[in-house]
RNA sequence: GUGGGUAUAGCUCAGUUGGUUAGAGCGCCAGAUUGUGGCUCUGGAGGUCGUGGGUUCGACUCCCACUACCCACCCCA
């Protein structure tokens, strides 16, 4: 147990971070483009702001979280998804006197007791973008778009856009209710939790996997016949807008998401290369939300993106990340006079900007050119006797296996000029 | 929470019906080359055989329990 990392949990190791960097570069260049400004938040919050944001019939908050209490008897929880954190902030904060829509994003660690599998870690990590204020599906439409040009510019393709609007409360009662008759005069051929939950949330059983349900489903009311003229005329532009912005996508009844927040357009992007847990990409509009945790009646958009799923797309489709390199020059050195000046030297090409290793643990010459060749270093300065004695030292090309003398400040111009070729 | 599969060196994996000292490839370290990497050759280090119990003269091997990992369900990113 001591040298496990805990179930569900993953260290991303010296040798893969450059993979999460990239990302994380993509999206912090997208989401300015677009944009949005990064909010952080805290890793856990008081247990209620969950129960009350995300909702108490989810399966999330019923077995997925991660709740302890503090020394000082409070009950927190670590964030099983990231708006409820971002709608806390905004209300604390009054950040809706700011200019609205306020469009944030954020990068976050996610905890969700969950049995692991493909795709499933019970810690995660999610790129996320909130947009509080503007009822318009023109924003539901963009940060569709948003997400869809990350995907692009990964270089990821396949994936399915998936679309639905499950109503506002309004329209939403009357679905209900249709629902409920339905349901009431077949109930002996649903499920078990489909039972409950036709009373708890009839909308949830449109979700459900089981074959006995999926019959009764098949035949069930659809939301989308019973939209008020607001939700609809919503629905209706934000397909308008995505034409205009060129993608498909697909109108799936069946996505009613599991978080009970969701009010008009829901959206799934999903990958069909990964695995069971094929949703890379969730979201909708949460008009209720800020209101419910507090805060004014105000609108909001958003979506979560998983990044390891991501990883797991990316490496699927084989696509190649760039790796850079994190050495440029190591330095050889021969003696104790010899080591002296290579740490002098090893500091004043590090102050220049070139990535620079030098000898730790008194390794022979040869070890020492087999640790360069490891760290793909470009070149090898070699300070020995015959160089400290000449005050020049041998600059060797590790790829062509040529070498030149140099003196010390030729040396750090030198590499002055040609790193810019590097980086 | 439920079901199936798996667990041997840092990594990928062999290991005979249960029989002395558990192996290979790659990786790591060193030497061949006493001031020069990659290729080659030689040598070396590295294992509580997931953990605990049981059967047996004897267990990596058979049995039980536990834990972890992989996959799937529920649900989600």
């Amino acid at each position: 147990m001591l040298t496990k990392a805990p179930r569900g949990t993953r260290d991303t190791l010296p040798s893969e971070i450059y993979k999460w960097h990239y990302v994380e570069d993509i999206i912090r260049k997208l989401c300015s483009y677009y944009g949005y400004r990064e909010i952080r938040t805290p890793i856990f919050e008081h247990t209620e702001l969950f129960e009350r944001g995300v909702g108490s019939t989810t399966d999330i908050v019923q077995k997925e979280m991660y709740t302890f209490t503090d020394k000082g008897n409070r009950s927190l929880t670590l964030k099983p998804e990231g708006t409820a954190g971002v709608v806390r902030a905004f209300i604390e904060h009054k950040l809706y006197a700011d200019a609205l829509p306020l469009k944030m994003y954020y990068l976050s660690p996610v905890f969700r007791y969950e049995r692991p599998q493909a795709g499933r870690l019970r810690e995660h990590h999610q790129f996320g973008i909130e947009c509080f204020g503007a009822q318009f599906p023109s924003v539901d439409a963009e940060i569709i778009d948003l997400a869809m040009t990350f995907f692009d510019t990964l270089g990821i393709n396949n994936l399915q856009l998936n679309i639905n609007s499950i109503g506002c409360p309004h329209c939403r009662k009357d679905y209900n209710a249709a629902l409920k008759s339905y349901f009431n005069d077949n109930m002996e051929k649903l499920c078990g939790t489909c039972r409950v939950r036709l009373e708890r949330n009839p909308l949830r059983i449109i979700d459900c996997k089981e074959e006995k349900c999926q019959a009764l489903i098949d035949k069930a009311p659809i939301i989308l016949d019973y939209l008020c003229d607001e939700c609809n005329d919503h629905f209706e532009k934000l397909q308008r807008y995505l034409k205009v912005l060129g993608y498909q996508y697909i109108i799936n009844p069946r996505i009613v998401r599991g978080l009970d927040y969701y009010t008009k357009t829901v959206f799934e992007i999903i990958s069909n290369d990964i695995g069971a847990q094929g949703t890379v990409c969730g979201g909708g509009r949460y008009d209720g939300l800020i209101e419910q945790c507090g805060g004014p009646s105000l609108p909001g958009v958003g979506f979560g993106l998983g990044l390891e799923r991501l990883l797991m797309v990316i490496e699927h489709q084989g696509i190649k990340i760039p790796e850079p390199a994190y050495n440029d020059v190591s330095i050889v050195s021969i003696g104790d006079e010899g080591y002296l000046k290579a740490l002098y030297l090893a500091s004043r090409l590090r102050a220049a900007g070139i990535f620079t290793d030098v000898d730790h643990m008194g390794k022979s010459i040869r070890a020492q050119f087999k640790r360069a060749d490891k760290l793909g270093s470009r070149f090898c300065i070699v300070i020995g006797e015959d160089e400290l004695s000449k005050s020049r030292f041998k600059v060797r090309n590790m790829q062509t296996g040529t070498q030149e003398e140099m003196d010390e400040n030729t040396i750090i111009e030198y590499f002055k000029e040609t790193a810019n070729s590097w980086r």
